[in-house]
DNA sequence: CAGACTCTCTACCAAGTGGTAGACGACGGC
DNA sequence: GCCGTCGTCTACCACTTGGTAGAGAGTCTG
């Protein structure tokens, strides 16, 4: 049979478990044993734990930047528009697979050139945002408003969310995927409200 | 001389640690040596690694508590002014102690019974917040919105920006304090914005 | 002084960690 | 049939982990 290869099935297993326990929590045995084979396969494939971190963060990444960029590209000329289709791409990702939002919960932690490496990559992204804000808010379309900002907060309430699902119970909503889903709505008319001219 | 007592120390090393390298990955004999002593005085003191960990929320949760729930009662009439009192309570601590924001986002992985307790003693205070909007709102002094999505967004963003400070340098800003304050400000004019009647 | 209590210590343990060395079978090319 | 490469395995290592047992020093109370 066409078993999916062993390297893809570490990788997979890998971004749940640490997304959902944390990397330091999260043993080279247990992702063997998830993904059925010996700690010393996944060895092979990664040379050390670190290198399984690093190619994780790689693949996470990958996926992001082209669901992401592709909604920046998005034709819509209206700017409203505009930024719901990037939240909606932002929060896509994770409403599809929870442990992303566990994954970013990691960065902090992890070894800084590692993060420095995936920030290098996302960075350009959110300059582009931070440039068309800018440009729309020139031309008077969008209220004005510091567009780094707008860029933190929306940043910083996806991670918010990551870091702690439980404050969607806090705030008395569920913390699944329909709580998620109505945070993401909500995130959209308040940022709508925020910044219409 | 009058040395601050062991427990004491212990519970204050154990924040700081725990905050910027996370509970798992810190050992008990790592707080024992950056208290001074040995592993088995943390372990008379604290009967497990867990009963610490219980410890040092406890008592944050305390000081959290006793900080916000003083700017919900602040006097002042204007429902942004309000607001804008709550919103530097909240950040206060984490401005003055940056570690705790790395304990926030230490919840999601933490035994969900300690998370439990916690939550359930910071819930009354969201509560509390949520009806205040409700009531500003309906005597139109606040604009309509949902109170709830306010309360989750400021939430997220704390714990956001605890999560990846680095996400303050991804949009340009110092990952220090200056910058931690500077979002605070950018946040509580921007929900000014948007609450404003 | 005697005895209890408080606190920190040394010594030890079983279990688990990331990682190394190398054997073993399967497979393809020659 | 033989050889090398690939992928997984068993066996092992040095080290760290959270936790136990109990000794012993210091202090307070009688």
């Amino acid at each position: 049979m066409p078993e999916r290869p062993t390297r893809e099935r570490i990788l997979d297993e890998a971004v749940d478990l640490f997304g959902f326990r944390g990397v330091e929590a999260v043993s080279l045995d247990e992702i063997a044993r998830a993904v059925g084979v010996r700690k010393q396969s996944v060895l092979y494939w990664f040379p050390s734990k670190e290198a399984l971190v690093a190619a994780v963060l790689d693949t996470v990444a990958d996926e992001l930047i082209v669901v992401i960029s592709a909604a920046i590209r998005a034709s819509d000329d209206d700017p409203l528009v505009r930024i719901d289709a990037v939240i909606r791409a932002v929060f896509g990702p994770a409403v599809r697979r929870p442990a992303l939002l566990g994954l970013v919960r990691e960065l902090g932690r992890l070894d800084p050139e590692l993060v420095d490496r995936l920030r290098s990559r996302v960075q350009p992204l959110v300059e582009a945002c931070v440039r068309y804000l800018e440009d729309e808010m020139g031309r008077g379309r969008l209220r004005r408003a510091d567009p780094r900002l707008v860029a933190a907060l929306a940043y910083a309430t996806v991670t918010g969310i990551a870091t702690e699902p439980e404050a969607l119970e806090t705030v008395g909503w569920q913390r699944d995927l329909a709580g998620l889903r109505r945070l993401r709505d909500e995130l959209r008319s308040f940022i709508r409200a925020a910044l219409a001219p």
